[in-house]
DNA sequence: TTCTAATGTAAGCAGTGTAAACATTAATGT
DNA sequence: ACATTAATGTTTACACTGCTTACATTAGAA
């Protein structure tokens, strides 16, 4: 006999959320599937989450929640280019990893993450991650350094993008250079160690 | 008294979802309410477009000729470093005046974008203005080229993200660069010029 | 123990994408 | 010129969606 009060609605909901947008993007998520799947009823969702933006709210701070820990790397220490390479690269295979959740994250199902503190924290402490590894890679003044996270940042996320539309329209692995912006990605991501490291040298040695 | 034809229905849709995409976001747009700005039944609109989606990739493609004519340079001429960076000012500044557009164009709404012909060919016909740009720039090889290219792309593309990011959320233009990643942002959004100009002085002195 | 706020349910509205059957007209072949 | 066919538009309908409102149950504070 199953009582009448959930008791965990709300966080099993999110996991059930986090699930399926990652599983079928988070277009294909509905409120009501989300409800027969934790077995209660169609509106009770709502008790919990004003709006359907809400929900994917929720599922874009667990997103960011993720990233960090991905992308983590220990500041005690002084941090090596080395290890800011390491940490473009985690990045970019969250991307590609958990590419709908970072449609969910990067674009604009959430409008306006002010509406959504929570998120709004896990998303600059993401951040934080690369302000504080720049800042312990040179003297820098906080411009610089917050210049070099930009720019990194960018980089890496632009890459995300490019490099999944590659992966939807190429049909096979090979690479002509003449053949268009897709293949060239691909050409890239076979090297992305290499591409990197160019790139964040160029970066670093501002 | 208006004909049971319509005469150019199609180009009209296209059209009309190009300015309402554009205007509220994609996701607002329904086929429905576009039948009806048409003057035309709601089922209308299936006779040229199989599904939503299909509409969207005609939208995308109208997207990407735009990109082209607000990015082109003459390559007849040999091209210079500013020319280039000329060329990734536009492209910004196309992608966040016509950031809804861009959604679509770069979005997962469009699948696959091979199952669009004249999508793939307008998105690659839109990569061939960085290729030609490179090839007329310097004397590197194919691969160098293509190398140059997606670094170039993947920058702008992604300083398009962050920027709109910023956008959505902070309230004044003030700039604090401890306040986390959108306000840095900002920073940049301001000085675009000579960001985008010491960036891509490390992408062309390979 | 009573009262209230939190959490659940039931029913229903307005809107969606799209399929199927039918109507009208433009284009085409003889 | 006329019959046939393909293209284009309409009507109706289905299954689904986000969300609102009114009501039911229960956990926890007074």
């Amino acid at each position: 006999m199953k009582s009448y009060h959930h008791g965990n609605l709300k966080q099993e909901l999110i996991d059930c959320a986090c699930r399926l947008c990652e599983r079928d993007g988070y277009t294909k998520l509905s409120i009501r599937t989300l409800a027969k799947e934790s077995g209660v009823s169609q509106t009770a969702p709502y008790r919990h989450f004003e709006t359907k933006e809400a929900l994917y709210a929720s599922v874009a701070q667990d997103g960011f929640n993720k990233l960090s820990k991905a992308i983590h790397v220990d500041v005690d220490k002084k941090v090596t280019k080395k290890q800011i390479v390491d940490m473009a690269i985690k990045y970019i295979e969250f991307g590609l990893k958990n590419a709908n959740t970072y449609d969910l994250m990067f674009g604009t199902a959430v409008g306006n993450f002010a509406e959504y503190p929570e998120l709004l924290e896990s998303a600059n402490s993401s951040y934080e991650n690369f302000r504080s590894s720049f800042s312990q890679l040179a003297n820098d003044s906080d411009e610089v350094i917050a210049f070099k996270c930009i720019t990194l940042w960018s980089m890496v996320h632009g890459l995300v993008g490019i490099l999944r539309k590659a992966q939807v329209v190429a049909d096979e692995p090979m690479v002509n250079p003449e053949a268009g912006p897709m293949s060239s990605a691909i050409l890239i991501a076979g090297n992305l160690d290499d591409h990197l490291d160019k790139v964040i040298s160029g970066i670093v040695e501002n």
